[in-house]
DNA sequence: AAGTGTGAAAAGTTTCACAGCG
DNA sequence: CGCTGTGAAACTTTTCACACTT
Protein backbone atom coordinates (compact mmCIF):
# COMPACT_ATOMS: atom_id res chain seq x y z
CA UNK A 1 0.00 0.00 0.00
CA UNK A 2 1.55 3.15 -0.92
CA UNK A 3 0.91 6.32 1.34
CA UNK A 4 -1.52 8.90 -0.34
CA UNK A 5 0.84 11.56 -0.68
CA UNK A 6 1.00 15.06 -2.14
CA UNK A 7 1.46 15.54 -5.60
CA UNK A 8 4.78 15.47 -7.46
CA UNK A 9 7.10 14.99 -4.35
CA UNK A 10 8.28 11.69 -5.23
CA UNK A 11 9.96 12.35 -8.41
CA UNK A 12 12.21 15.56 -7.60
CA UNK A 13 15.17 15.24 -7.16
CA UNK A 14 17.45 15.62 -3.85
CA UNK A 15 19.45 18.71 -5.12
CA UNK A 16 16.75 20.24 -7.04
CA UNK A 17 14.82 20.71 -4.02
CA UNK A 18 17.70 23.16 -2.86
CA UNK A 19 17.81 24.39 -5.90
CA UNK A 20 14.05 25.50 -6.19
CA UNK A 21 14.52 27.44 -2.95
CA UNK A 22 17.30 29.49 -4.50
CA UNK A 23 15.14 30.16 -7.33
CA UNK A 24 12.21 30.77 -5.23
CA UNK A 25 14.57 33.68 -3.46
CA UNK A 26 15.66 34.82 -6.91
CA UNK A 27 12.15 35.57 -7.98
CA UNK A 28 10.95 37.04 -4.60
CA UNK A 29 13.61 39.91 -5.41
CA UNK A 30 12.42 40.25 -9.18
CA UNK A 31 9.02 40.16 -7.97
CA UNK A 32 10.07 43.00 -5.49
CA UNK A 33 11.81 45.22 -7.75
CA UNK A 34 8.32 44.43 -10.20
CA UNK A 35 9.65 41.97 -12.94
CA UNK A 36 7.09 39.95 -14.04
CA UNK A 37 8.64 38.05 -16.58
CA UNK A 38 11.95 36.05 -16.40
CA UNK A 39 13.56 33.84 -18.98
CA UNK A 40 15.39 30.74 -18.20
CA UNK A 41 18.69 32.36 -18.82
CA UNK A 42 18.91 35.52 -16.87
CA UNK A 43 17.19 33.52 -13.85
CA UNK A 44 20.13 30.69 -14.34
CA UNK A 45 22.53 33.47 -14.05
CA UNK A 46 21.07 34.85 -10.80
CA UNK A 47 20.77 31.58 -9.10
CA UNK A 48 24.19 30.39 -10.34
CA UNK A 49 23.27 27.65 -12.20
CA UNK A 50 22.89 26.82 -16.14
CA UNK A 51 19.97 27.26 -18.03
CA UNK A 52 19.06 24.05 -19.57
CA UNK A 53 19.53 23.21 -15.54
CA UNK A 54 16.79 25.43 -14.17
CA UNK A 55 14.69 24.53 -17.10
CA UNK A 56 14.68 20.90 -16.32
CA UNK A 57 14.05 21.65 -12.46
CA UNK A 58 11.26 24.27 -13.30
CA UNK A 59 9.48 21.48 -15.39
CA UNK A 60 9.71 19.37 -11.98
CA UNK A 61 6.42 21.39 -11.20
CA UNK A 62 4.36 21.48 -14.79
CA UNK A 63 4.83 23.38 -17.54
CA UNK A 64 4.55 26.92 -16.65
CA UNK A 65 6.32 28.96 -19.36
CA UNK A 66 5.49 30.55 -22.65
CA UNK A 67 7.83 29.91 -25.39
CA UNK A 68 9.74 32.81 -26.72
CA UNK A 69 8.74 34.83 -23.63
CA UNK A 70 9.81 32.99 -20.47
CA UNK A 71 8.27 32.22 -17.00
CA UNK A 72 5.63 34.64 -15.25
CA UNK A 73 7.12 35.44 -11.50
CA UNK A 74 4.05 35.48 -9.73
CA UNK A 75 2.68 32.55 -10.49
CA UNK A 76 6.18 30.54 -10.56
CA UNK A 77 6.60 31.96 -7.13
CA UNK A 78 3.28 30.98 -6.09
CA UNK A 79 3.69 27.36 -7.38
CA UNK A 80 6.85 27.50 -5.76
CA UNK A 81 6.11 28.30 -2.47
CA UNK A 82 3.64 26.18 -2.11
CA UNK A 83 5.70 22.55 -3.55
CA UNK A 84 8.39 23.55 -0.84
CA UNK A 85 5.72 23.86 1.54
CA UNK A 86 5.66 27.41 2.48
CA UNK A 87 2.42 28.57 2.31
CA UNK A 88 1.74 28.60 6.05
CA UNK A 89 4.43 30.28 8.62
CA UNK A 90 6.85 27.05 10.00
CA UNK A 91 6.70 27.67 13.74
CA UNK A 92 10.71 26.53 14.53
CA UNK A 93 12.34 26.23 17.85
CA UNK A 94 15.65 26.26 19.06
CA UNK A 95 17.16 23.48 21.03
CA UNK A 96 20.40 24.59 23.01
CA UNK A 97 21.35 28.25 23.80
CA UNK A 98 24.52 28.49 24.48
CA UNK A 99 27.12 30.25 22.78
CA UNK A 100 26.24 28.93 18.88
CA UNK A 101 22.06 28.49 19.57
CA UNK A 102 22.34 31.89 20.76
CA UNK A 103 24.03 33.85 18.36
CA UNK A 104 21.86 32.07 15.95
CA UNK A 105 19.14 33.61 17.86
CA UNK A 106 20.06 37.23 17.56
CA UNK A 107 21.27 36.80 14.17
CA UNK A 108 17.45 36.73 12.54
CA UNK A 109 18.95 35.08 9.31
CA UNK A 110 15.72 32.86 9.84
CA UNK A 111 12.93 35.28 10.22
CA UNK A 112 14.34 37.84 7.14
CA UNK A 113 13.30 34.51 5.21
CA UNK A 114 10.15 33.90 6.84
CA UNK A 115 10.64 31.36 9.14
CA UNK A 116 9.61 32.30 12.85
CA UNK A 117 11.78 30.68 15.96
CA UNK A 118 9.33 30.90 18.57
CA UNK A 119 10.87 29.41 21.35
CA UNK A 120 14.32 28.27 22.55
CA UNK A 121 15.29 25.77 24.70
CA UNK A 122 18.13 24.75 27.28
CA UNK A 123 19.92 22.99 30.55
CA UNK A 124 20.16 27.05 32.12
CA UNK A 125 17.59 29.44 30.75
CA UNK A 126 18.73 31.99 33.01
CA UNK A 127 22.17 32.24 30.76
CA UNK A 128 20.81 32.31 27.57
CA UNK A 129 18.39 35.42 28.41
CA UNK A 130 21.34 36.92 29.72
CA UNK A 131 23.52 36.72 26.33
CA UNK A 132 20.50 38.89 24.87
CA UNK A 133 18.06 36.36 23.65
CA UNK A 134 15.00 38.10 23.71
CA UNK A 135 12.72 35.20 22.92
CA UNK A 136 11.17 32.88 25.58
CA UNK A 137 13.58 30.32 26.96
CA UNK A 138 12.58 27.49 28.75
CA UNK A 139 13.72 24.80 30.62
CA UNK A 140 14.75 21.75 28.50
CA UNK A 141 12.43 19.85 30.47
CA UNK A 142 9.23 20.88 28.77
CA UNK A 143 10.67 20.53 25.30
CA UNK A 144 8.10 17.58 24.73
CA UNK A 145 4.80 19.34 26.08
CA UNK A 146 5.69 22.90 23.93
CA UNK A 147 6.50 20.71 20.57
CA UNK A 148 2.75 18.37 21.26
CA UNK A 149 1.27 21.98 22.41
CA UNK A 150 2.14 24.14 19.77
CA UNK A 151 2.70 21.58 17.00
CA UNK A 152 6.17 22.21 16.22
CA UNK A 153 7.67 20.34 13.42
CA UNK A 154 10.92 22.09 12.78
CA UNK A 155 14.23 22.03 15.19
CA UNK A 156 17.60 24.01 15.34
CA UNK A 157 19.77 21.99 17.40
CA UNK A 158 22.79 23.58 19.12
CA UNK A 159 23.31 21.37 22.13
CA UNK A 160 27.01 20.48 22.72
CA UNK A 161 27.88 17.14 20.56
CA UNK A 162 27.75 14.84 23.79
CA UNK A 163 24.29 15.51 23.80
CA UNK A 164 22.92 15.62 20.63
CA UNK A 165 22.14 11.80 19.44
CA UNK A 166 20.04 11.89 23.23
CA UNK A 167 18.11 14.97 22.49
CA UNK A 168 17.18 14.40 19.31
CA UNK A 169 15.65 10.83 20.64
CA UNK A 170 13.75 13.28 22.77
CA UNK A 171 12.67 15.64 19.79
CA UNK A 172 11.47 12.80 17.21
CA UNK A 173 9.61 11.05 20.38
CA UNK A 174 7.53 14.10 20.70
CA UNK A 175 6.93 14.94 17.06
CA UNK A 176 9.60 16.68 15.31
CA UNK A 177 10.26 15.94 11.91
CA UNK A 178 12.99 18.29 10.58
CA UNK A 179 15.99 18.79 12.53
CA UNK A 180 18.96 21.39 11.57
CA UNK A 181 21.48 19.89 13.51
CA UNK A 182 24.84 21.90 13.91
CA UNK A 183 26.90 19.10 16.15
CA UNK A 184 29.34 17.56 14.35
CA UNK A 185 27.65 13.91 14.64
CA UNK A 186 25.43 11.85 12.13
CA UNK A 187 22.34 11.87 13.98
CA UNK A 188 20.70 8.37 13.86
CA UNK A 189 16.68 9.04 13.46
CA UNK A 190 13.98 7.14 11.93
CA UNK A 191 13.59 7.05 7.86
CA UNK A 192 10.40 9.54 8.33
CA UNK A 193 12.72 12.45 10.14
CA UNK A 194 14.88 15.02 7.95
CA UNK A 195 17.92 15.78 9.27
CA UNK A 196 20.44 18.50 8.22
CA UNK A 197 23.75 18.94 9.19
CA UNK A 198 25.45 21.96 9.59
CA UNK A 199 29.27 21.39 9.60
CA UNK A 200 31.25 24.65 10.28
CA UNK A 201 34.79 22.57 10.93
CA UNK A 202 34.05 20.39 8.08
CA UNK A 203 33.23 23.43 5.44
CA UNK A 204 36.73 24.89 6.47
CA UNK A 205 38.24 21.40 6.17
CA UNK A 206 36.66 20.85 3.06
CA UNK A 207 37.94 24.52 1.67
CA UNK A 208 41.72 24.17 3.11
CA UNK A 209 41.77 20.43 0.58
CA UNK A 210 41.38 22.86 -2.66
CA UNK A 211 44.14 25.76 -1.34
CA UNK A 212 46.87 24.90 -2.71
CA UNK B 1 51.54 22.74 -19.44
CA UNK B 2 49.84 20.98 -16.79
CA UNK B 3 50.58 22.48 -13.42
CA UNK B 4 53.26 20.55 -11.39
CA UNK B 5 50.16 19.69 -8.83
CA UNK B 6 50.48 17.52 -5.69
CA UNK B 7 49.94 13.81 -6.35
CA UNK B 8 46.53 12.17 -6.55
CA UNK B 9 44.47 15.47 -5.69
CA UNK B 10 42.56 15.45 -9.48
CA UNK B 11 40.75 11.90 -9.13
CA UNK B 12 39.08 12.08 -5.66
CA UNK B 13 35.72 12.97 -6.07
CA UNK B 14 34.00 16.02 -4.56
CA UNK B 15 31.65 14.42 -2.65
CA UNK B 16 34.43 11.90 -1.30
CA UNK B 17 36.22 14.82 -0.03
CA UNK B 18 33.46 15.87 2.20
CA UNK B 19 33.43 12.06 3.74
CA UNK B 20 37.13 11.87 4.62
CA UNK B 21 36.97 14.75 6.17
CA UNK B 22 34.71 12.77 8.62
CA UNK B 23 36.19 9.77 8.16
CA UNK B 24 39.63 11.81 9.30
CA UNK B 25 37.59 12.91 12.90
CA UNK B 26 36.62 9.11 13.41
CA UNK B 27 40.10 8.52 12.95
CA UNK B 28 41.12 10.90 15.82
CA UNK B 29 38.43 9.68 18.11
CA UNK B 30 39.36 6.42 17.65
CA UNK B 31 43.18 7.12 18.34
CA UNK B 32 42.39 8.99 21.23
CA UNK B 33 40.56 5.90 22.81
CA UNK B 34 44.07 4.09 22.20
CA UNK B 35 42.55 2.27 18.99
CA UNK B 36 45.27 0.96 16.79
CA UNK B 37 43.55 -0.99 13.77
CA UNK B 38 40.30 -0.50 12.41
CA UNK B 39 37.52 -2.64 10.24
CA UNK B 40 35.62 -0.23 7.37
CA UNK B 41 32.92 -2.25 8.68
CA UNK B 42 33.37 -0.52 12.30
CA UNK B 43 34.70 2.61 10.72
CA UNK B 44 31.76 3.40 8.12
CA UNK B 45 29.35 3.22 10.78
CA UNK B 46 30.99 5.36 13.02
CA UNK B 47 30.81 8.34 10.00
CA UNK B 48 27.60 6.92 8.98
CA UNK B 49 28.03 5.31 5.66
CA UNK B 50 28.51 1.91 3.86
CA UNK B 51 31.49 -0.35 4.01
CA UNK B 52 31.70 -0.43 0.43
CA UNK B 53 32.01 3.38 -0.05
CA UNK B 54 34.42 3.72 2.90
CA UNK B 55 36.88 1.54 1.51
CA UNK B 56 36.16 3.15 -2.10
CA UNK B 57 36.77 6.69 -0.58
CA UNK B 58 40.00 5.41 0.87
CA UNK B 59 41.33 3.71 -1.84
CA UNK B 60 42.13 6.93 -3.71
CA UNK B 61 44.54 7.78 -0.96
CA UNK B 62 46.70 4.27 -1.65
CA UNK B 63 46.49 0.81 -0.30
CA UNK B 64 46.90 1.21 3.25
CA UNK B 65 44.48 -1.87 4.90
CA UNK B 66 45.80 -5.25 5.56
CA UNK B 67 43.05 -7.53 4.51
CA UNK B 68 41.66 -9.83 7.39
CA UNK B 69 42.81 -6.90 9.99
CA UNK B 70 41.77 -3.69 8.75
CA UNK B 71 43.25 -0.39 8.49
CA UNK B 72 46.35 1.07 10.95
CA UNK B 73 44.11 4.17 12.70
CA UNK B 74 47.70 6.12 13.18
CA UNK B 75 49.00 5.52 9.62
CA UNK B 76 45.05 6.67 7.89
CA UNK B 77 45.09 9.77 10.22
CA UNK B 78 48.26 11.26 8.63
CA UNK B 79 47.73 10.48 4.94
CA UNK B 80 44.65 12.23 5.40
CA UNK B 81 45.73 14.79 7.27
CA UNK B 82 48.63 15.14 4.22
CA UNK B 83 45.93 14.67 1.53
CA UNK B 84 43.65 17.01 3.35
CA UNK B 85 46.02 19.75 3.62
CA UNK B 86 46.07 19.91 7.25
CA UNK B 87 49.79 18.99 7.79
CA UNK B 88 50.58 22.64 8.71
CA UNK B 89 48.39 24.66 10.76
CA UNK B 90 45.97 26.97 8.36
CA UNK B 91 45.42 30.50 9.86
CA UNK B 92 42.08 31.95 8.77
CA UNK B 93 40.59 35.66 9.29
CA UNK B 94 36.97 36.05 9.47
CA UNK B 95 35.04 39.43 7.60
CA UNK B 96 31.98 41.03 9.21
CA UNK B 97 32.00 40.94 13.03
CA UNK B 98 28.11 41.45 13.07
CA UNK B 99 25.80 39.57 14.64
CA UNK B 100 26.93 36.42 13.56
CA UNK B 101 30.71 36.49 12.86
CA UNK B 102 30.92 37.96 16.09
CA UNK B 103 28.98 34.40 17.54
CA UNK B 104 31.25 32.75 15.26
CA UNK B 105 34.20 33.99 17.11
CA UNK B 106 33.04 33.20 20.27
CA UNK B 107 31.97 30.00 19.33
CA UNK B 108 35.46 28.61 19.00
CA UNK B 109 33.88 25.74 16.97
CA UNK B 110 36.58 26.41 14.57
CA UNK B 111 39.34 26.13 17.11
CA UNK B 112 38.45 22.75 18.16
CA UNK B 113 38.93 21.29 14.73
CA UNK B 114 42.41 22.82 14.44
CA UNK B 115 41.94 25.74 12.62
CA UNK B 116 43.02 29.41 14.29
CA UNK B 117 41.19 32.55 13.40
CA UNK B 118 43.70 35.19 13.41
CA UNK B 119 41.83 38.25 13.02
CA UNK B 120 38.55 39.45 12.26
CA UNK B 121 37.85 42.53 10.06
CA UNK B 122 34.51 45.09 10.37
CA UNK B 123 33.41 48.44 9.46
CA UNK B 124 33.16 48.93 12.96
CA UNK B 125 36.01 47.32 15.08
CA UNK B 126 34.61 48.47 18.46
CA UNK B 127 31.05 47.06 18.20
CA UNK B 128 32.39 43.74 17.75
CA UNK B 129 34.53 44.21 20.35
CA UNK B 130 31.76 45.23 22.33
CA UNK B 131 30.19 42.09 21.53
CA UNK B 132 32.72 40.28 23.84
CA UNK B 133 35.32 38.93 21.12
CA UNK B 134 38.76 38.31 22.26
CA UNK B 135 40.95 37.90 18.92
CA UNK B 136 42.00 41.48 17.67
CA UNK B 137 39.49 43.30 15.62
CA UNK B 138 41.15 45.45 12.73
CA UNK B 139 39.02 48.27 10.01
CA UNK B 140 38.49 46.77 7.16
CA UNK B 141 40.48 49.03 5.57
CA UNK B 142 43.46 46.48 6.85
CA UNK B 143 42.53 43.78 5.39
CA UNK B 144 44.85 43.59 1.94
CA UNK B 145 47.48 44.37 4.18
CA UNK B 146 46.98 41.47 6.58
CA UNK B 147 46.04 38.94 3.93
CA UNK B 148 49.26 39.47 2.37
CA UNK B 149 51.66 40.11 5.45
CA UNK B 150 50.46 37.15 6.77
CA UNK B 151 50.01 34.49 3.66
CA UNK B 152 46.47 33.94 4.98
CA UNK B 153 44.49 31.97 2.38
CA UNK B 154 40.92 31.34 4.26
CA UNK B 155 38.19 33.31 5.16
CA UNK B 156 35.03 33.05 6.62
CA UNK B 157 32.58 35.86 5.25
CA UNK B 158 30.24 37.15 6.94
CA UNK B 159 29.21 40.43 5.99
CA UNK B 160 25.42 41.34 4.91
CA UNK B 161 24.85 40.50 1.79
CA UNK B 162 24.65 43.47 -0.03
CA UNK B 163 28.30 43.92 0.72
CA UNK B 164 29.26 40.37 -0.14
CA UNK B 165 29.94 40.35 -3.45
CA UNK B 166 32.39 43.38 -3.11
CA UNK B 167 34.01 42.15 -0.35
CA UNK B 168 35.19 38.94 -1.89
CA UNK B 169 36.36 41.10 -4.63
CA UNK B 170 39.13 42.33 -2.09
CA UNK B 171 39.69 40.08 -0.16
CA UNK B 172 40.39 37.43 -3.70
CA UNK B 173 42.89 40.27 -5.06
CA UNK B 174 44.89 40.12 -1.85
CA UNK B 175 45.33 36.52 -2.42
CA UNK B 176 42.49 34.45 -0.51
CA UNK B 177 41.82 30.92 -2.10
CA UNK B 178 39.27 29.75 0.09
CA UNK B 179 35.87 31.14 1.27
CA UNK B 180 33.09 30.34 3.75
CA UNK B 181 30.37 32.19 2.62
CA UNK B 182 27.68 32.57 5.29
CA UNK B 183 25.87 35.25 2.89
CA UNK B 184 22.75 33.88 1.12
CA UNK B 185 24.08 34.82 -2.90
CA UNK B 186 25.96 33.43 -5.35
CA UNK B 187 29.52 34.96 -5.14
CA UNK B 188 31.36 35.25 -8.32
CA UNK B 189 35.07 34.58 -8.25
CA UNK B 190 37.85 33.02 -10.31
CA UNK B 191 37.86 28.95 -11.15
CA UNK B 192 40.92 29.05 -8.61
CA UNK B 193 39.02 30.61 -5.37
CA UNK B 194 37.08 28.04 -3.89
CA UNK B 195 33.58 29.25 -1.96
CA UNK B 196 31.92 26.52 0.66
CA UNK B 197 28.16 28.70 0.68
CA UNK B 198 26.16 27.85 4.64
CA UNK B 199 23.15 28.79 3.85
CA UNK B 200 21.02 29.13 6.95
CA UNK B 201 17.86 29.65 5.71
CA UNK B 202 18.37 27.33 2.58
CA UNK B 203 19.01 24.60 4.80
CA UNK B 204 15.84 25.51 6.33
CA UNK B 205 13.82 26.13 3.79
CA UNK B 206 14.78 22.57 2.38
CA UNK B 207 13.58 20.78 5.87
CA UNK B 208 9.85 22.44 5.33
CA UNK B 209 9.87 20.52 2.29
CA UNK B 210 10.22 17.30 3.89
CA UNK B 211 7.51 17.30 6.76
CA UNK B 212 4.24 16.47 6.24
C1' DA C 1 13.29 35.55 -33.35
C1' DA C 2 13.27 34.28 -28.81
C1' DG C 3 12.81 30.93 -25.45
C1' DT C 4 10.52 26.71 -23.46
C1' DG C 5 10.17 21.57 -22.83
C1' DT C 6 12.34 17.25 -23.23
C1' DG C 7 14.37 12.93 -24.95
C1' DA C 8 18.82 11.12 -25.21
C1' DA C 9 23.76 11.21 -24.25
C1' DA C 10 27.26 12.06 -20.91
C1' DA C 11 29.12 12.46 -16.51
C1' DG C 12 29.30 11.48 -11.81
C1' DT C 13 28.33 8.47 -7.72
C1' DT C 14 27.00 4.50 -5.19
C1' DT C 15 26.41 -0.25 -4.56
C1' DC C 16 27.38 -4.98 -5.45
C1' DA C 17 29.89 -9.06 -5.41
C1' DC C 18 33.78 -11.51 -5.30
C1' DA C 19 38.74 -12.50 -6.19
C1' DG C 20 42.72 -12.40 -3.52
C1' DC C 21 45.69 -11.60 0.43
C1' DG C 22 47.28 -12.12 5.32
C1' DC D 1 38.39 -17.27 7.95
C1' DG D 2 37.99 -12.20 7.80
C1' DC D 3 38.49 -8.20 5.52
C1' DT D 4 40.49 -5.34 1.83
C1' DG D 5 40.60 -3.70 -2.99
C1' DT D 6 38.22 -3.21 -7.22
C1' DG D 7 35.92 -4.02 -11.76
C1' DA D 8 31.47 -3.91 -13.34
C1' DA D 9 26.55 -2.83 -12.75
C1' DA D 10 23.09 0.22 -11.15
C1' DC D 11 21.59 4.46 -10.19
C1' DT D 12 21.45 9.57 -10.03
C1' DT D 13 22.26 14.02 -11.87
C1' DT D 14 23.83 17.16 -15.46
C1' DT D 15 24.36 18.70 -20.01
C1' DC D 16 23.28 18.86 -24.78
C1' DA D 17 20.69 19.77 -28.78
C1' DC D 18 16.75 20.63 -31.12
C1' DA D 19 11.73 20.25 -32.06
C1' DC D 20 8.14 23.18 -31.09
C1' DT D 21 5.30 27.24 -29.55
C1' DT D 22 4.19 32.13 -29.19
Amino acid sequence: MEPPDKVARIDIPKKAIYRLSIYHRCLQKLHDNGVETVSSTTLARAAGVKPAQLRKDLAYLGQFGTRGLGYPVETLSSIMRETLGREHLQPVILVGAGNLGSALLRYHGFEKEGFEVVAAFDANPEAAVARGVTIPVFPDSELESFISGNSVKLAILCVPVEFAQAVVNRLVAAGIQGVLNFSPIMLEVPSEVTVNNVDLALELEHLSYFIR
